[in-house]
DNA sequence: CACCCAATTAGGAAACATTCTTAATTACTA
DNA sequence: TAGTAATTAAGAATGTTTCCTAATTGGGTG
């Protein structure tokens, strides 16, 4: 989905196209894999230096409900990625070196055996599957540091 | 693994068994699910009331990394459970409402195609998977609610 | 049993990401 | 162009987790 029909979409739904959304979603399209609200800021700063914080925050949140873009959790934040296919949904494999994603061609609900899940009347509403581990740059510095955990 | 089981095995690691310490690891083998540390703390806390919540995590995450209690995120905050069988790896089905949580006998990683990931050099240390959705005492309250998020 | 010392602790301060509050600004509609 | 509700910046506030420091203590040794 290219950015001029997200600020179409969001206009229709009601939404302010601000030259802060505007930047946020442009930042967000210039690369492929997760960017955490502070990334995105500061990307965005460092030409447009009046941007705040919270507002980075707050429009990733509605992006995050629109289902323009997913969050997923690691290292302690959010980070955000456009959804650039129909579902927005997607698993990744990450880095725990430099953090980058890829996308999985694979979803473990596809998997599951949901007689057992329906059974117990649960409404399910998402959820999350990703693999983490060390690319093939960030290994050597994993192994160098070892187990270097309490 | 029972709770003398454990201790034992702290201590022959070089790990002194504090008060403390039993009662962390007392209160999680009172409770099947998760519990997030200042659950923990402060069920310690209504009879040992100088339990101080910075011992909780630190003997959390240091029983996490001895492999004992596993560790998921949701909601914001990290949340703790003993590992009761072997290999100290599961999946669970969680509840929005009321953070219940119950194991799923099923892993991704037995049904995922390791040849696409192998082939990219890329050295796996852990995955996540979890679904998350509403338990039948919980869906009422969740159906009220409706979509007041935004 | 008494001693010793490294491990552990409590408590408060700090760090960190995220959200809230408020008053001012702005995008869109008519 | 004016009106108005949505949006914003800035800093304060929140909530979780970690760090710091001095005091305490578990468990091995004599």
């Amino acid at each position: 989905m290219d950015k001029t029909k997200l600020l179409k979409e969001l206009r229709n739904k009601g939404y302010k196209v601000t030259p802060q959304r505007q930047e946020i979603i442009e930042v967000l399209s210039e690369r492929e894999g997760h960017q955490s609200a502070e990334e995105v800021h500061k990307r965005i700063c460092s030409h447009y230096p009046a941007m705040g914080l919270d507002t980075v925050y707050r429009n990733l949140a509605l992006l995050r409900n629109l289902n323009i873009v997913s969050e997923i959790n690691f290292g302690g934040k959010n980070r955000y990625e456009l959804n650039r296919d129909g579902d927005g949904h997607s698993h990744h494999l990450i880095c725990l070196g430099c953090g980058v994603s890829q996308k999985l061609d694979f979803c473990p609900l596809d998997y599951f055996d949901w007689n057992k899940v329906l059974k117990k009347d649960f409404k399910v509403k998402n959820h999350r599957f990703e693999i983490f581990g060390y690319c093939s740059h960030c290994i050597q510095i994993e192994e160098n540091e070892g187990e270097g955990e309490e």
